[in-house]
DNA sequence: AACACAAGACGTCCCTAGACGTCCCACACT
DNA sequence: AGTGTGGGACGTCTAGGGACGTCTTGTGTT
């Protein structure tokens, strides 16, 4: 826990200490950082003051933030993977089918096949299918499973 | 594990050692029954046949059957009370503005307030509270609150 | 042929937890 | 007056877990 310097602004504080830490590998690259919250904690400051300090070290392409998961710490050389679990399986479905490695007519893996190889919860898997059919590629039969169109 | 009855037909003879649990008061009256699930594996059969089960007590007004919930044992001499928490919360925030006890252009308690009160989370709280909008009771200042129409 | 049963797939709903996003307001300090 | 801070409220999204509802397809018994 530091000591405030009384006159100078705050935010700058917490982003130098925070930029510190990155650099450091105190937050690994490509991990998410510690959400706001918890930071606030740490740092006994508001939430609008923090997110100030985070907005810095965006602008310094330090960090992406991804709603809904957190701040990633940016890898160099390296293009950020996908944050969201069912944009991963949804884009793994996607090229098996324009791949013709599902081709037309063939029967897609179940919910419950997808759960257990991803490892996910059902509803991120019906919400990658979800997306599938919104884009026309796939059909489903209610009682029967889904196949490529 | 009682012997299968060879001959017989099963979902009846589940349905009777169902039934001798309930007036034995090993399934409360007022409480959830184990999950079809938990059922199915229990009596060794398939879903199929322990519904066809249920469905014999639910006949006998013995359980009812709550969506996302489960089945209910019926409670003589009581009725049933709200199985759905958002309901609850729904019912006793309407009867206050009803009532008058929250009257026109009055603060609701805020999300978090109600997340406390109720100990439930947010998003059921907000369903709530979407309901009383969605009726024209309330109306919402994002920012500030929640207020009696 | 009809029925019971098994097994599995998809559909819908309730509930919890946690991130970030946005807005509003009071206060202090400059 | 303007800015920084603290603090709070609501908005939206991802994710996981679990219950019942419905449909389809086999298999075996009657």
């Amino acid at each position: 826990m530091g000591e405030y310097i009384t006159g100078g602004r705050v935010f700058p504080q917490i982003a130098d200490r925070l930029r510190t830490r990155i650099v450091a590998g105190d937050y690994a690259a490509g991990s998410v950082m510690p959400s706001e919250a918890a930071l606030c904690k740490e740092f006994h400051v508001a939430r609008n003051t923090l997110r100030r300090a985070l907005a810095v070290l965006e602008d310094e392409r330090l960090i992406i933030t991804v709603p809904a998961k957190g701040r990633v710490v940016v890898e160099r050389d390296r293009l950020p993977h996908e944050p969201y679990r069912y944009r991963l399986i949804l884009g793994e479905l996607r090229k098996m089918i324009e791949d013709g490695i599902s081709p037309p007519g063939s029967r897609l893996p179940s919910e419950s096949a997808l759960q257990r190889r991803y490892e996910t919860s059902r509803n991120t898997v019906r919400r990658a299918y979800a997306e599938l059919e919104q884009a026309g590629l796939i059909t489903t039969r209610h009682g029967k499973g889904r196949y490529v169109r």
